[in-house]
DNA sequence: CCAAAAGTGTTGTGAATACACCCATGT
DNA sequence: ACATGGGTGTATTCACAACACTTTTGG
């Protein structure tokens, strides 16, 4: 085995959070390096004898403070050897999804600050940030047809309107109230509160919640979720 | 920037091959090393200011001098820092198709010796190669329902049967003739040749090709290749 | 003329679409 | 009583599923 390659692995995520009916991503503020006070993806060099999926909830920690909901492996980035100036470093990308809940950002230790950037206002970020970002918007994007990572984004109880919106939003088109109710009721994984939301003003909404087991219990019969829209 | 870090990044593919009615992995045998004379997944270590997508195109030549006809990056193993116990490695795996006219394997000068093995009978192989293995069946199981790699596995000019077949191997499904060959041609991007196979017996089959222009200009303005089987 | 594989159409069924009015609450 | 958002049913359309006989060649 040859032992002088000299190729650095780092791993970087783009963490989505869903409020104000708009999705964000979660940027860091470099505290110290050649790209100190830049903003960019949170993420760093694994450590020697670290898995990835650890290094990325270690710079999530260190960095946001911040836990998250779902994780998944994205892409990794090593066909620009010039990606990042100082070194040949190949990036393994990861999206999370963070729920409402979880929104709060601690004072960050490795960062200067920490910040929730509009998906549709993302500035031009160092290194192939931005290539990072548009290729999770676009797997989150594909995902939602296909996988119920939606709730993920949303607190454990929601109003059905939410899960509307938030598909209208991250898919940027009109969706059909009525059929989209029907056809995500009619999977059997979505379970009804006990409780109603009241906004002020309007009828209040009735609260559901998605089972995850029973989520799985139905796709292990065959269940294939997918949902699309006109 | 930590410049401690001693991790080694390789690259294996996953190159599948279509023939006799059956899938296959193409395996090579170790020539040096301690995991010498046992078979693994085409691979190694990058070079430093090397592509990952060189990487693996490289080792390929290496290994078993194929030309390949599709390649994709399928995921970064990294969570079992052990998979090699020589060193802490990640590999950043891809996936390869290759069609009959260039499944002739040369002889490899990297490697001891090269063959396919068909997917139903991979045997246990060092590393986490199997776990790889596995994951690039289930992708390009998944794939072939949503984007028409089926034809990177086929010669260029093929007759329908055989389309039917490749499918019907790989998903491990039977399929109604009539309404696959209906929903393919649907699509508008397969055009009949102006030749037809004689297979020995039975009537000649008309050929066909795969026009990928045709089938880009026809993904731009909105049309989703997709086929299920009842 | 028999065997082997290629080629072809129609009908039924279920899911997706399109669409508009009533309900519960706060002000 | 009005404004606001929540909740619901039906008719049409279209795509998928099921299904069997004829054609062309070689032996």
């Amino acid at each position: 085995m040859q032992n002088n390659q000299n190729i650095k692995v780092a791993v970087d995520a783009v963490v989505f959070g869903y409020h104000n009916n708009a999705l964000y991503v979660l940027l860091v503020q470099q505290k110290y390096g050649v790209y100190k006070d830049q903003w960019v993806l949170p993420g760093g060099l694994v450590h020697n004898g670290e898995t990835l999926t650890n290094a990325v909830h270690r710079e999530l920690q260190e960095e946001a403070g911040i836990n998250i909901n779902y994780l998944e492996q994205l892409y990794t980035f090593g066909d620009d050897v010039e990606r990042d100036k100082r070194n040949h470093v190949i990036s393994v990308s990861y999206f999370a999804l963070v729920n409402p809940d979880n929104l709060k950002l601690s004072a960050a230790t490795d960062a200067q600050d920490v910040k929730w950037q509009n998906i549709n206002n993302i500035p031009k970020l160092p290194f192939d940030h931005n290539l990072i970002i548009d290729t999770a918007f676009k797997r989150i994007k594909a995902k939602l047809h296909y996988q119920p990572i939606g709730f993920d984004l949303l607190p454990k109880k929601f109003p059905f309107s939410d899960l509307e919106h938030l598909y209208a939003t991250i898919l940027e088109q009109e969706i059909d109230r009525r059929n989209f109710r029907k056809k995500i009721l009619s999977f059997g994984f979505i379970k009804k509160c006990n409780e109603k939301q009241k906004n002020g003003s309007g009828r209040p909404a009735q609260l559901y919640t998605f089972d995850p087991n029973k989520y799985e219990a139905l796709e292990k019969n065959g269940m294939h979720f997918e949902i699309k829209f006109a």
